[in-house]
DNA sequence: GAATCCATGTAGCAGTTGCTACATTCATAT
DNA sequence: ATATGAATGTAGCAACTGCTACATGGATTC
């Protein structure tokens, strides 16, 4: 027999890595169970209901994906507008990130259906992305800062819905483009 | 009684203002029946299935977002690529047009989860957007066009999951912010 | 006036959903 | 050894899902 606790975080990782591979689609009590190896019996036995299922798993993404971010840039650099969004771009089109991008459009989503517990686990992976941005924006008057910095997570998270619709290829070469933006014809 | 062509063209219409008001978490046949004031029953009637409800529904929202789209910029005209952000940026943000955006957003979505009939509606749309911008955007390189085209539909579309994760406050003014963008420090 | 057919209502099926009541095993504390 | 409580299994409920079989009304056609 196994404590609660170790068994929760066993499956809490579990339930992380399918939602990456599945995205929301798929996520019955029983099949989130399924990708577990528990029953759904013990899956609300771990957790109190399903939200706090989904929610939990989704922390563990956001750590995940934050950890990810974090090494794009180097600690305490801040680059120009176009230069950060050309940097946050170029990660966000990475193999690795894109599962991590593919669930936060779903998870964006599901929030704006204002499915729990979606609507703060979607602030709260925002406020996190501003935050990153704004930290790395060279900008001086704070109003200005926070303003660019929403309108370089827009286009970043933009590139996700791109791949989305029509493939990773097209998603890269407007991640590439970037630098094209601030061209004069 | 009325003719079966009539109900279907009116029932699509009602069908399209409740995704619009409601996006695509309430939508079960009853719930779409009730509020299209007909029995599910008829609107198996009317359409084969729930993905030929949900398709028909889409394809009459995105017939009118294009025309809501089509007045935003001259007929012929072409702009630089952060002008035509700007004047994008500005359209989508408008209290008119946000919630064709939430409901975008939620399409993108589950053509991500692969449930039908998204994966050919969001394709078809965001085809149409990527040849609006392209056919705006004055640039002559073929390739070059077609990624900043990219680029900039995705820094719009994020516009809309700004405004999902944190209102339509922050969103606007990212959408004004775009001018900084190309500044330098 | 009978036959036909389109439009609509009633009822329900089989599957899935989140969740729960109850029973059981197993480890530890006394 | 026995009692207690935590961990797990079994079974199922009530609501909802997409969808369908069947019946009925009223108009149209012959």
């Amino acid at each position: 027999m196994v404590s609660r606790e170790e068994q929760r975080a066993r499956v809490e990782a579990a339930l992380a890595a399918h939602l990456l591979d599945h995205g929301l689609a798929q996520t019955s009590l029983r099949e989130l169970a399924r990708a577990a190896a528990v029953s759904d019996r013990m899956l609300l036995y771990y957790f109190a209901d399903k939200a706090e299922v989904l929610g939990c798993a989704a922390q563990r993404i956001a750590a995940d994906l934050a950890g990810h971010i974090g090494e794009a840039v180097g600690e305490g650099e801040r680059l120009a507008p176009l230069a950060l969004l050309e940097r946050a771009g170029a990660l966000v089109t990475r193999a690795e990130i894109r599962p991590y991008m593919r669930l936060w459009v779903q998870m964006i989503a599901a929030a704006g259906g204002g499915e729990a517990p979606f609507p703060a686990i979607a602030e709260a992976m925002l406020a996190g992305f501003l935050a990153w941005v704004e930290a790395h924006l060279a900008i001086d008057e704070a109003a200005d800062r926070q303003a660019v910095a929403a309108m370089i997570v827009a286009a970043v998270d933009g590139l996700a819905i791109i791949d989305i619709g029509r493939g990773p290829d097209l998603a890269a070469r407007a991640a590439r483009a970037i630098s094209h933006l601030g061209r004069p014809r």
